[in-house]
DNA sequence: GCTTGAATTGAACAACTGTTCAATTAAACT
DNA sequence: AGTTTAATTGAACAGTTGTTCAATTCAAGC
């Protein structure tokens, strides 16, 4: 039957957090069955409450993770507020678009299963949440100040740019006729263009 | 009050319609039972059977009733091929936004429970939304043909406009700062200049 | 080999699931 | 009135749900 790593809890722990991310995403939350979560790990039912309290609890941690570990490595490659509103830009534009599209169930999740999360629990993730958009708010209004960007609101334009680029992760395949780059490509331009950049690409408005 | 159908069936129908597509952008699809939808609406279980034949297929009929009425709606508002491609991209997103605020429930559902939907169901919204789509990405592409449009991927960069202005949904509040008319001037902003637009407001580019 | 403690299990629980159907009420028509 | 048809129901069915817990297996330390 199973061949459990024994007492190497980390990687069965791993392997529950990516099975339960790989169903939720395809079926939803309530869909998703603590039974048929466990035969796809081999593990009976029981054993799942080992590493979860509960069923809502281990979507709270799915969720909480995805959104840290977002917040971590956009920390990692954000630029200073030394560098110019444009270069910083693209620095979160290509960010983005690296780090969700090989999260692509991950993305959904965190964007489908709010509401599946009980009050304080939807709280604390939208506290998350908000404080990536307003990173990329910061950066456009700083922009807007120091004329190198041109839009009329920042907190607007945030909130459309990253549902423009989390919208990738809908339809992008793998195998798919384009590749990551290129999308990083034809995104960078899209945004360039909707916050109005002037020292870079100043053609596309010629 | 002539008909033979119902006392008025219309209206427990519309009532049921209602209910579903609130609870379910609620809940979840899957969360929502027959029960806890019955009991919304002051009727037995089994008497929801009269008006859908099971669960799925409710969730099917709402989900086909929502894009053939986006559909209907577009199509009486679309200009014709003859109108020059800016003035169509700005009938369109006008029209796109002015749809789709008062119906944050139902687009949300749109969005959200196509995976639960079963495999024959599916493809046939999908292809819906692909025609909805299309639609956006012919005016582009012509713009683009024509030089009153500047973009580089027409499929792409509708895709992008709509996930953005879809977007709005999410966020928006009938009791919030921005209304309704305001949000259609800042997105119709950011539209024009995400496609490169010549004609209109080319002051943004200089 | 024996002990220890963690990892896992099967069985059980009470509640709930979508759905069916014969029986019943409500309404419309004659 | 009565007859016909539509609308609704309660009860039942056969599963499934999340969760608990005593009993068991397992891996490691002695």
């Amino acid at each position: 039957m199973a061949r459990r790593v024994g007492s190497d809890g980390v990687r069965t722990e791993a392997a529950i957090r990516d099975a339960a991310l790989r169903l939720i995403a395809r079926f939803g939350y309530e869909a998703l069955s603590m039974r048929r979560l466990a035969e796809e790990v081999d593990l009976g039912a029981a054993a799942l409450y080992r590493y979860f309290p509960n069923k809502q609890a281990m979507l709270f941690s799915l969720l909480k993770t995805h959104m840290t570990e977002l917040l971590a490595a956009w920390a990692k490659v954000r630029l200073p507020v030394s560098a110019s509103a444009p270069v910083r830009l693209e620095a979160f534009t290509r960010f983005h678009i690296r780090h969700h599209l090989p999260r692509a169930t991950g993305v959904f999740l965190s964007y489908m299963e709010l509401r599946s999360l009980s009050r304080e629990n939807f709280d604390a993730i939208e506290v998350l949440r908000r404080q990536y958009e307003r990173d990329l708010a910061q950066i456009l209004a700083d922009g807007a100040a120091a004329g190198t960007l041109a839009m009329d609101h920042s907190r607007v334009t945030a909130r459309a740019i990253i549902a423009l680029l989390t919208g990738i992760t809908t339809w992008y395949r793998e195998d798919g006729p384009l590749g990551a780059s290129e999308i990083e490509e034809i995104y960078w331009n899209i945004v360039a263009r909707m916050t109005g950049i002037k020292t870079r690409e100043a053609a596309l408005c010629s």
